[in-house]
DNA sequence: TAAATTGGTTTATATCATAAACCAATTTAT
DNA sequence: ATAAATTGGTTTATGATATAAACCAATTTA
């Protein structure tokens, strides 16, 4: 009992596991909303989306808004299992 | 409410924070029984040790039992604080 | 006395997090 | 009209980090 689980070496990341708490808890969550929640820089915050990305936690979708960019991110299941497990294994060291 | 505070990046590492786990439930431990429980490297242990010695969380005593070399951890309150703190921090991510 | 084991430390490497630099488009000021 | 500033990002560079691999000294076993 109580071993200590592996942590997800993507989760394990303050910026990605902050975007990931932020994007549990929302339908959808705009790049800039992201960057404001998680005081993080534009550079930081797109690099690590774009692992959230490549690993299928989560889906971005770019498109326009008032002719303007606009990057919007949602959680994919797989990133909800991902982080819930993450989660649980997190317990083990921190209880 | 719930801002991501910083996690103390000394404790944001796997190995790092599953032996203040183990410490901070115990008076003191052995290198070897931390090697066992975290199922870590004796390398990439003596490492992390030192850095959490650095960093004044634990304290290290070197000695010898039957002629071998012994090395001894046992946390500090300058450590069990951050622990604290880190865990108190870290519930911001994940509830 | 050679080989294996114990109990580590030091060094090398690959990955990571982050900041800095950059880019394209739009808006605002002159 | 055009230069400067802002928005909404991406790409690149670099320094720190985690980890494994190599190493070492002493002891024990074959």
């Amino acid at each position: 009992m109580s071993a200590f689980k592996p942590l997800d070496p993507l989760l394990h990341s303050q910026l990605r596991l902050a975007v990931m708490s932020l994007l549990i808890g929302l339908d959808e969550a705009e790049f800039t909303f992201l960057k404001e929640k998680t005081e993080s820089t534009a550079g930081n915050l797109s690099v690590q989306l774009d692992k959230l990305e490549k690993a299928g936690y989560i889906k971005i979708e770019k498109s326009f808004r008032d002719k303007r960019p606009l990057t919007t991110c949602s959680i994919t299941p797989m990133g909800v299992k991902a982080f819930e497990e993450y989660v649980e294994n997190l317990k083990n060291y921190i209880s």
